[in-house]
DNA sequence: TTGTAGGCGTTATCAA
DNA sequence: TTGATAACGCCTACAA
């Protein structure tokens, strides 16, 4: 039933020439009878012969394959990275081998070696929620296997990565809380081992204490990127004797969380509460409030991820690790906007 | 910089052995003496060996990847039922390669072609809305490459599939607004290229008949899947003389459009017009009204969809193409309960 | 312009 | 129990 595809062996038994002859003419280089390439491209059409990648990879020792690894693509903002990452790559003739880590630390380890055993030219990654030690990454590098991070970049490794502005982005945000008349703002944050987390939390204590707004322990409290968790989240905050007037949430996910929260409870937003989030998932605006937030360009993360993975593959000997931050944007909306 | 990763024949040169024993002692295998292979397994993990799946893939013919072509995977549907695959196929020793099509043709011809070339062991996949001519996917199965199509299912092929009820969940959808008291009932229905188009509005058309009412050719409009097409429908469907009080939609998606629409109208949904769509994304259960929808078990579609294909690629031989019906469950909320 | 030989990393076959 | 040798499909010298 299966039959072995077409090889040029199969083209040069019939044409009663040599494989090598067979292999120049159908890539195209010079010192080939004209006649010959044309028998030989005329016979590899009518016989429908393709290479096999798998064999071109052996010998060049390069797959034109990337890893990438990523917490999880049901997520709005990975998938659309992903998309970016694949259009530039799959441009430059490149495929990609994605592998979710769901957030989990051993999963994600065990990702790296599986695409290192299928000896994927590089890795793209954005660590798992979980992970602290980067050892498992720093392997890679240190195999001389080009690398880089986005999102939740790899802090400290000689590596490229590609992040968004957290810290301005979350400033800006409190910031303009404050301008609309807010005071008593509190935030839900990430995990604090990520990078991300810790730069939109500083954002929010920096934009506070330059308006002389004290910070509260108590309106800090911690979620894990999920709905659910930034419901508890707000859960906790309304058992306050001083509740909040406003939520900073490191995410809109977590965010969705507390709109369902505050609704559940019937406290208006954005008049006894407003809420902002951060990412801009499509659903922000379609939810009830529509939700302010701080909007990334998701799409184009991942195209300059791919490009500067593309930079240090096609030049690793002048290689050195780069970071691009790319601007975020307020998008006011209906959960801050007091009418 | 980039240093050649270990093989076996170093592993050999260092012991003084043969690569054939080392081999052998690596893989486990019978008739090698117990010094040797502890010598060689200490080695081996000393050195950090691992296998080079290219080259076994060369040998083996069988690169333990599959490919996957979907139309998108930002959408939840989609990235959910990978998930569903990636989990069954990882287990079994697979890795995926993904490539969307992005709904268009041409791309989803050239994604066969890479994956093939890739020679990947197999191919999954959910047609792009422009596909009319199957060949491209034929071409596969005739070359005895396991393939099996889900959701959106190659018809006519000689190949497995693995759908959900279309036709039941849409009968039962209408059938249900039918017994709330609606009765001008509209349908916006999918490019019917798509099987499952054709059904959800075969089903919709015959609940209909069931209970008399008629069906009138002004209340069917057509959408894409996209959000911005189910509003345009829905603004249309709002000229008519007689407006419907209740709308069918053949995905979540455009149904989104639709409220969006009936919203920015001042139409009250479900007073005026109820919604349904099909699916149950995420989203669904947030939007406001929150959406009634023909819920499908998306990961469990994938992972069907996984067991099916691991099915043939282990017996090819007593191979026989089999379709798998998942069941559909409507989820009633709040765009089409009256209060 | 074309062919031969060797190699990419591994397995399989056969002989020792 | 171990070692040559050929093979997987292709490319790269080098030789003719």
């Amino acid at each position: 039933m299966k039959e072995r595809p077409i090889t040029i062996k199969d083209i040069a038994r019939e044409l009663n020439i040599s494989v090598s002859t067979v292999s120049r003419a159908l890539r195209g280089l010079p010192d080939v009878n004209a006649a010959t390439r044309r028998s030989v491209e005329t016979l590899a059409r009518k016989l429908d012969y393709h290479p096999n990648a798998v064999a071109l990879s052996l010998v060049k020792s390069k797959t034109y394959t990337v890893g990438v690894i990523i917490p999880n693509f049901v997520i709005h903002f990975y998938s659309s990275a992903i998309g970016g990452i694949q259009d530039v790559l799959s441009q430059a003739g490149y495929n990609i081998m994605i592998c979710q880590s769901n957030e989990n630390y051993d999963t994600e380890v065990a990702n790296v070696q599986t695409l290192l055993n299928s000896r994927v030219d590089g890795l793209i990654v954005s660590q798992s929620k979980e992970t602290e030690d980067l050892a498992h990454f720093s392997a890679v590098i240190d195999k001389g296997v080009p690398l880089v991070s986005f999102n939740r970049t790899l802090d400290g490794l000689h590596a490229s990565r590609v992040e968004v502005d957290d810290y301005q982005g979350a400033y800006h945000a409190v910031e303009y809380l404050i301008r609309t008349g807010y005071r008593r703002i509190a935030h839900i944050a990430g995990p604090q081992n990520l990078q991300l987390s810790r730069h939109r939390y500083q954002g929010y204590l920096d934009a506070l204490n330059s308006c002389q707004l004290t910070t509260e322990d108590a309106y800090i409290r911690y979620c894990d990127f999920s709905i659910e968790s930034g419901r508890k989240a707000m859960h906790e905050l309304l058992l306050l004797p001083d509740m909040p007037d406003a939520v900073f949430v490191v995410s809109d996910y977590p965010a969705y969380g507390v709109i369902a929260e505050l609704k559940a409870r019937g406290i208006n937003i954005p008049d006894e509460v407003a809420v902002i989030g951060f990412t801009d998932e499509p659903f922000s605006s379609l939810i009830e409030p529509t939700l302010t937030t701080v909007s990334q360009p998701t799409y184009e993360i991942g195209r300059e991820t791919a490009r500067l993975f593309l930079q240090q593959l096609e030049d690793p000997d002048h290689f050195e690790p780069q970071q691009r931050t790319l601007k975020t944007e307020l998008k006011v909306r209906n959960s801050t906007q007091r009418v």
